[in-house]
DNA sequence: GATGAATGAGTGTTCATTCAT
DNA sequence: GATGAATGAACACTCATTCAT
């Protein structure tokens, strides 16, 4: 959002003016209340549109079609939950590592704020379409970065998806302990523990 | 006109006579291999029956509708990872936890092995339908209750779940090392190290 | 019921045997039963051999289509209805008009009294399919022959129509006052005005 | 997959522009054409929308389902006929009571004049339906509000069923006297004697 | 640029009817 | 004669997308 990252469109026109800014913002806001109001099923670009408050046509004007408007509001989601990892990294400097990865485990639990609908539907969507869950990389750098001694792709691939497929379980299936600090207290503990016993691995690896 | 007439009786024909089973069979096979050469979006009720040989009609005669189709592939797909599982733990029963951890970590991969994009599809499928991933119940009671002390509900969660989710996410992203010893041994060190620092937390737990 | 007038099947098999016969009135009893469950709607061929406890070949064995059925039904309930009437008229034999005319009349409302939505969804069926309603022909020419002086064409259908439409009317739109003593008397009422100015009408045609 | 999924808003759009009523129009002139060609079986939503020179997707635009469809025509023959009668009505304002009642009837029979096949389709269609015929309690308010003294519940129903039915089984069958004087004059008989009566019994009309 | 009426390929589902066993 | 699994044409309806205004 900060940045300004050109969030979507490739072949349609990229919006220059503060109008067309207000436009595309206004659809991703319908877009989220679609999913959040009635699920995937709802999400229609129609309805979208509607809620949104522009037309059809215009909708189509800034996204290609239904799959980029799905694309921008996951990056919009995902841009938004690593600003959060960012800044909590950035505030806890110097804190046991514990802290950090709290602060990690608590940004990634509350991405997407409230409208947890809407995040399962997103999620849902993504995962339907295409297939993996592209936006999971940059979480996962962001774990090993902030890890002194870089893991290894296996170690990184299984710390960051442990975390985030346990996070997401959660959401799509509703989990009513999903902001409860025991669940948050039992995700820390899996990274610590996983990340100790790594670190021990690799020493040991190191060895021979 | 009425949208939907109840039919007389809703549950579909149970297959009685060895001809029905047959086609039954077919149809599940078909609909894997739909899933299998096109994904979910290849995934119609026409597309399976053509490609199991059979009328549409016979399809509907053992489903009552797609949906019902879905459940019926991942209950089948479920129910031969639960029999991996638990031959699994019963071959392994006086071997060392470590050992019963791979046991059960190399039947979920392998489960996951065969057809991958089929695969792929069914957790897709379910994921973007029922929203939940029902059939991770019975993996989650099977890891928690071969630890003598259960695990509480946000533990058992968590532990399944981050496995689970590992390994769906390996499968979803097609990535290559999904079979290797090093992801499995990964694997196997996270499970070791969460059920460790579960059961510091536990006290009674460390005098057994 | 009486005569064995042949009911059904034109194309297929004439039941010749006690057994055959037997199917035939299940057939005919189970389609009574699906329509007044559940009206036209429910009344498909399959539901119809499932509720007679017959195999839906059997059905076909006997009935050439869902038409053949459908008239079946619809003869069998004339057949009931002119029974009715000729009793009726037969019993009250020296009666005055006004008397013979309230026996046909309550013939006719008690004719639809029982099993009103079998009854309806009979109606209903036959003017859906066959457009006209053929088996009011019979009644017509009951009402007519029971005049000393035979009605010609147009008051024949008009007197005829008048009333068996306002009960099939009743019928349809489910009137609570279907057989109230006081429909019953306007129904007389009406056939005895109009055979009254009728007589006046065709002494003045002679005349001329 | 749900089967039948919610619209976000399930009135369909109301036409605003010329271009929509139109459409609209030609709608229903479609689909009265079918109705004319082919009858009720033929009356199936793509072929209106052909016939109608629209694709089926903007049928639905304007016509939430295909009862909405033929109610849409229903109404629009009910419309037609009651405008017929109340104008037959205020013309005949002095007329002496036989002629009111003859432009009344011949407003009902003439309302079924043109396009038979259609308005048999018509009330076959609305028969099937819904059961009723909901669009005579119109025609009944009409009759019963033009007669000084307002008949009783029953009777305003014989009235106006008796009337109504007669002419509609005339045009099901297909009477080729639907449209003679003979058959005018008959009805008129009819409702006059049956008027007559009703009045002697209400002593209060004669008077007037 | 914006609009929204129009499009039509595609989907799930039903049910009358057949015919091999 | 009876069975019931199988058939498949047909239908109602959706929704992503286009384009004339």
């Amino acid at each position: 959002m900060a940045k300004h990252r050109q969030p979507i469109a490739n072949k349609r026109r990229i919006p220059r003016q503060a109008r067309a800014a207000e436009t595309v913002a206004a659809i991703l806001e319908g877009a989220a209340q679609v999913l959040e109001a009635g699920g995937l099923a709802a999400f229609t670009t129609n309805a979208v549109a509607e809620r949104a408050g522009v037309s059809i046509g215009t909708l189509y004007q800034y996204f290609a079609d239904k799959d980029a408007l799905i694309q921008a509001i996951a990056e919009r989601e995902l841009a938004t939950t690593l600003n959060k990892i960012g800044e909590s990294l950035r505030n806890d400097t110097d804190a046991r590592p514990e802290e950090r990865v709290r602060g990690v485990v608590r940004a990634m639990v509350n991405a997407f704020g409230g409208r947890l609908r809407a995040r399962k539907a997103v999620l849902q969507a993504v995962l339907s379409r295409s297939g993996g869950m592209p936006f999971l990389g940059p979480v996962a750098t962001f774990i090993a970065v902030n890890n002194r001694d870089a893991l290894d792709r296996e170690q990184s691939f299984v710390l960051s998806r442990a975390l985030m497929g346990t996070i997401r379980a959660a959401v799509l299936e509703e989990q009513p302990f999903l902001k409860s600090r025991r669940f948050e207290d039992e995700l820390v503990r899996m990274v610590l523990a996983y990340l100790a016993t790594t670190g021990v691995a690799r020493s040991a690896t190191r060895a021979s």
